[in-house]
DNA sequence: GCGACAG
DNA sequence: ATCTTGTCGC
């Protein structure tokens, strides 16, 4: 049975975990991964990108009924199954991890990005589409910055790859130094769009296998 | 008590 | 996230 009690002991057991691991002088994979859930099924993808050209090398599917419902805080709870089912398909070990969601820009700094570079041992970057928790500072340069609320502490970066975009929230999940090397790592990956290309990939992958799946398969491919 | 609340 | 059509704009 899951409640919050539970998944807030989880979560903070899962907090003082030694991070025993770091991101490699030169990243030359990332892997991204997304989750989408159609007609009561959840499919996740993760796609495996070469860092420097930013082109595909892999992509792999799971499709699996959800286990818990999504609790406010607690999303990895719901989406993590399928981020470790994905994680061992892969062929090849990825350098960097990209997690659709938050890392650090968390309530209690465990953000899904953050328990999927603790429970995998990788280097992880969150990247969000909303706000969860902090303070949003306008800055000069037109993005914007995310600090505690108490300690005033930089949670994550609001950025907008062109100024008509809505901001995207990058924070650190586990593994990497700090807030600016996160972005610095993230920033290349854009291409022309609000998410960087990863996680665009997976997000249309997932969506469009949902829907096959749901609408049921009319030719064989 | 009230409102907020990634995906 | 999902339920859902067309529509305005670059």
């Amino acid at each position: 049975m899951w409640n919050k009690e539970r998944f807030q002991r989880a979560q903070l057991a899962l907090r003082s975990i030694k991070e025993d691991f770091s991101l490699n002088q030169c990243v030359h994979t990332v892997a991204a991964f997304d989750v989408s859930f159609q007609a009561g099924l959840g499919v996740g993808v993760v796609a495996l990108f070469n860092y420097q050209s930013v082109q595909l090398m892999e992509c792999e599917i799971v499709v699996k009924e959800p286990y818990v419902p999504y609790v406010p805080t607690y999303l990895a709870f719901r989406e993590m199954p399928y981020i470790l089912a994905l994680y061992k398909k892969l062929h090849e070990e990825p350098d960097l991890l990209l997690i659709d969601g938050h890392g650090k820009s968390h309530p209690r700094g465990m953000g899904i990005a953050t328990q999927a570079g603790l429970s995998l041992r990788k280097p992880s970057i969150g990247v969000a589409k909303r706000l969860l928790f902090g303070d949003l500072l306008e800055t000069a340069d037109g993005s914007s910055l995310v600090v505690h609320p108490e300690t005033r502490e930089p949670l994550a970066v609001a950025y907008k790859e062109k100024p008509r975009f809505k901001p995207v929230f990058i924070s650190v999940g586990a593994g990497v130094s700090n807030l600016s090397e996160a972005v610095s790592l993230v920033l290349p990956l854009f291409k022309g769009h609000r998410e960087p290309e990863p996680l665009r990939y997976v997000h249309n992958v997932s969506l469009q296998e949902g829907r096959r799946m749901r609408d049921g398969v009319q030719q064989v491919n």
